[in-house]
DNA sequence: TTGAAAGCGCTAACAC
DNA sequence: GTGTTAGCGCTTTCAA
């Protein structure tokens, strides 16, 4: 049995250079292959670098080489399983490519972006992939032009009209919301209502809200603006409870997220509301747990997985030095789960009795 | 307007020397605040960085300083809900402590471990938080002692017998299990069983299990062997048309998780079952994602922010130097969804016709 | 209070 | 094929 090496895991190219009688160099070049070497040289500089517990340490690798092979990303959160799941895709992506992910999060606040991507730079990522509030007139996007450093932006989608053009990986958010709203309208829906995190924290909303707009005026219908609520909020309740106080209660509500579109389930039920019986929902995102709820979430279907696969692989190549970048737009599909169907019968204007008591006593959920 | 720097954001501390006609030495006090520097020098330096808009390399530094700053979060995968907001907190709390997360998912494979943390230790990341599948009998735990990695264990709990002491942060798995099971007798369930992800691949559903066995032992019931099932499974059905076409078909079951738990709901429902009149189901995690399911799910809520807060309180102290690390056991609390309830009747012993179809015929979900 | 100089671990030129 | 050497950007003694 081996002496037990002196400081476990940290012995050096050197000391593995010294053990098998070559020189630092030729060490490197095994570990990284990149030139050739005498077996004979070869397996006594891996003996060495095995008996010693060698572990290259990449901090030396990257200062000399001025680049990493860290990749940081940047999500608003993940509580929200869109971007949960995203994280997994591209971490295992950035793995199969030799790459490491660093982490951070903003909690949709802008102001946590410049920190967050700040910080990753000063590790010296060689690239970002990113979802930011607005791509579109983003401060920091500019910056990231400016210094040339590689990003790729997922979800995020700029408008046919913006000024700037930027690597982005979505889907065709507005057409996908108008097919959506479209086949609601196909059920014999009507008054269609949207509900939608807070445009200024997402210009995805904005996008969805058009789509929505894009399908009523098709149809002939009213569009709305949208019901905005904050994207960290857990109880939709109060706005709900003023859409379905107007005049003539929705029959169907188009939520810009799933989160969102479960959170109204939720609290629809807690109104004493059925869904879909008395009110139809659908999502937009596509995240599996919608397959768990009951009724199971309709929803519009992000390729989540290969947004994921793409951004990086995007990203990588502008790495890799690649120039321009057209935006990639993403297949959707529909998931025609439970919560939507055919609106019910000329419905009662009015609330279930149990609706306003619930929400104005705060009953817990 | 000043000339653009030549390469934007690569500007060294050697470049903000020079322009404020200094040492790099004092570049570096000013930047890190490490010694006292005249209030003239100081204004100098800051005015030079950021003339030059200079960016601390922290690979530099960190190779100086044999330390980094960055924290390794090992986890089994981001798509249960659990992990994603632990994650969440950790990222939260290592920024809060100057600290970056690298991240790496292992799927629940064992193998897939020992590749993670040895990439994370190259990057010379000053610890680890961890879950891992086995952490009684675990290889890689063993070498991380060995090298005295410093790293904390998340949800993963030692058997009180177990020969070795690692640093954990859980609930008591087994007394909150326990507790669970108690809480489903006294509402007058008999035939409770449960369902659990692969006892391979968590030592927690092991304890999990023994919870259920004592409350089901000491009310004098039969305790079961659980049902187990593969983490990564989608579709519950086919185990739970067994466990359902036993003589004594149960009226509870516990879920070793919520993500299994939600899934059971889904296949309850989908086997024509009602929740919880026909059968009651309680989950483990206390997701948030359970508040919107309906029902809601009854669970046993783990406090993962102050999991991951604690987590990385002790690792920071770990690194700091501390030595004896006692495992941390947080409070868990009970949350009764309408998922449970009290049994029904005498319920009938076959199952609604439709079921036994729905499963055959591989009916998509 | 500030500067000079050495070196963290590694790799890429360049020699042999 | 293999060795020598220089230096990536930074911090930290040690001197002044």
């Amino acid at each position: 049995m081996p002496a037990r090496p002196r400081a476990p895991g940290r012995a050096t190219i050197l000391d593995v250079a010294r053990r098998a009688r070559v020189s630092p160099a030729t060490v490197s070049r095994v570990i990284n292959e990149s030139a050739r070497v005498s077996e004979a040289v070869t397996a006594a500089v891996l003996d060495a670098a095995a008996r010693l517990d060698f572990r290259p340490n990449l901090v030396g690798r990257n200062l000399r080489a001025a680049r990493t092979r860290n990749l940081g990303v940047v999500l608003p959160t993940l509580t929200h399983p869109v971007f949960a799941e995203c994280l997994q895709g591209l971490e295992a992506a950035a793995r199969a490519g030799e790459h490491a992910v660093m982490l951070a999060t903003t909690g949709y606040d802008p102001a946590q972006e410049d920190g967050a991507i700040e910080s990753l730079l000063r590790h010296r990522v060689d690239g970002l992939v990113l979802t930011v509030a607005d791509a579109a007139r983003s401060k920091l996007l500019d910056k990231l032009d400016r210094e040339q450093v590689p990003y790729v932006l997922v979800y995020n989608q700029l408008g046919s009209r913006s000024a700037r053009l930027r690597p982005t990986v979505s889907v065709d958010n507005r057409a996908a919301a108008r097919q959506m709203v479209e086949h609601l309208i196909g059920l014999g829906h009507r008054r269609i209502a949207m509900v939608a995190g807070s445009f200024r924290q997402s210009d995805r909303a904005r996008l969805r809200h058009r789509g929505y707009l894009d399908a009523m005026r098709a149809a002939g219908l009213p569009g709305q603006p949208a019901l905005e609520m904050p994207f960290m909020s857990t109880d939709a309740r109060l706005p709900l409870l003023d859409a379905l106080q107007q005049r003539q209660r929705p029959t169907a509500l188009f939520c810009s997220s799933d989160q969102l579109a479960m959170m109204v389930m939720r609290d629809l039920q807690v109104l004493g509301l059925q869904v879909p019986h008395d009110i139809a929902v659908a999502g937009f995102d596509g995240v599996q747990l919608g397959t768990l709820l009951t009724p199971t979430l309709a929803t519009v279907v992000q390729p989540t997985p290969q947004i994921a696969a793409t951004a990086l692989d995007l990203l990588l190549g502008l790495i890799g030095g690649q120039r321009y970048l057209a935006p990639a737009l993403l297949h959707h599909t529909l998931r025609l789960g439970g919560s939507i169907a055919a609106p019910a019968g000329p419905t009662s204007p009015t609330l279930p009795a149990a609706a306003e008591q619930c929400v104005r006593s705060h009953h817990p959920l």
